[in-house]
DNA sequence: GGCCAGGCTTTTC
DNA sequence: GAAAAGCATGGC
């Protein structure tokens, strides 16, 4: 990877594969946006970024103080996603799905921020989410230049069920309350989640009212970077009937999660 | 109007 | 314990 500092913007090249536009909407993060010149612009642990992505430049309008210590991560750019896409292709669809969509990164999301966008996601669409979270962070986050922060769980506690009403979540109105009260009081310890095995994370947040097996696994995918979490929803419970019916292939094993994302995005996308 | 959406809780068998 | 019903909302 290769960094040139400008007055207003970083300059990066050599980062291998990596796609920005699909990492940022492929379905495993919801505020990130593409305005009509092709910048995206997202918010992150309170910070806003405006970036493009050129064919063989990204272009980051942040200073590198901010890329060193945030973005840099964000994007997990310093994985070798070619290694590892590489082990994964020694499967069929898999190596259809990396060869079809390539540059997909896991975003290092913010912990709480995929918990509580994960608890909204379920038994809903992609664009429905992305708007009751829209509402979320309009409604109780901090203006900023850019744009709103994601609200933080202490935030959150403090309200009831009925101030969320404005979002339109429906029942997961009162998921999230739960959530806030049980990670903002400690009682669902990130620190140690960070720290421990995934199963450990697993228990934790299945404690919080409204967190089954699937957002736990998401929760601790996205937002801890445990690589090897498999969250199923939906779609890649198709894919495991369609193509898996003996067993996920042995070649993921220690990154299923970044296999799962590339074939949930494949088959969402590509497949039929 | 019924079905579906990055599911989970509650109720019923 | 397993299976089914219920849950809010909005797009198609």
């Amino acid at each position: 990877m290769k960094i040139t500092e400008n007055k207003y913007s970083i300059i990066v090249s050599d980062f291998g594969s990596f796609n920005l536009g699909l990492s940022a909407d492929c379905g495993q993060a919801f505020r990130w946006k593409e305005d009509d010149d092709g910048f995206w612009h997202g918010i992150v642990c309170g910070k806003h970024l405006k970036a493009r992505q050129d064919t063989d430049t990204l272009t980051l309008y942040t200073s590198k103080e901010d890329f060193e210590s945030l973005w840099k991560n964000y994007f997990d750019l310093e994985t070798d996603y070619a290694d590892i896409c590489q082990n994964l292709s020694s499967d069929v669809y898999l190596r259809r799905a990396v060869e079809t969509c390539p540059g997909i990164h896991i975003l290092k999301q913010d912990p709480w921020e995929a918990l509580c966008s994960f608890i909204i996601s379920q038994n809903n669409n992609i664009p429905r989410i992305k708007g009751i979270i829209e509402r979320l962070c309009e409604t109780f986050g901090d203006e900023i230049q850019g744009g709103f922060t994601f609200p933080s769980a202490e935030r959150l506690a403090s309200l009831t069920v009925e101030d969320l009403a404005p979002l339109r979540a429906g029942f997961r109105a009162k998921y999230i309350i739960d959530a806030a009260k049980k990670v903002a009081d400690g009682e669902v310890d990130f620190e140690r989640i960070t720290d421990s095995p995934i199963e450990y994370g697993r228990e934790e947040l299945q404690k919080i009212c409204g967190v089954g097996a699937k957002v736990a696994e998401c929760t601790l995918l996205y937002g801890f970077y445990k690589i090897d979490a498999f969250p199923v929803d939906v779609w890649v419970r198709r894919i495991m009937e369609e193509m898996y019916p003996d067993g996920f292939p042995g070649c993921a094993d220690g990154v299923k999660g970044i296999a799962q994302q590339y074939l949930f995005h494949w088959r969402r996308t590509c497949v039929q």
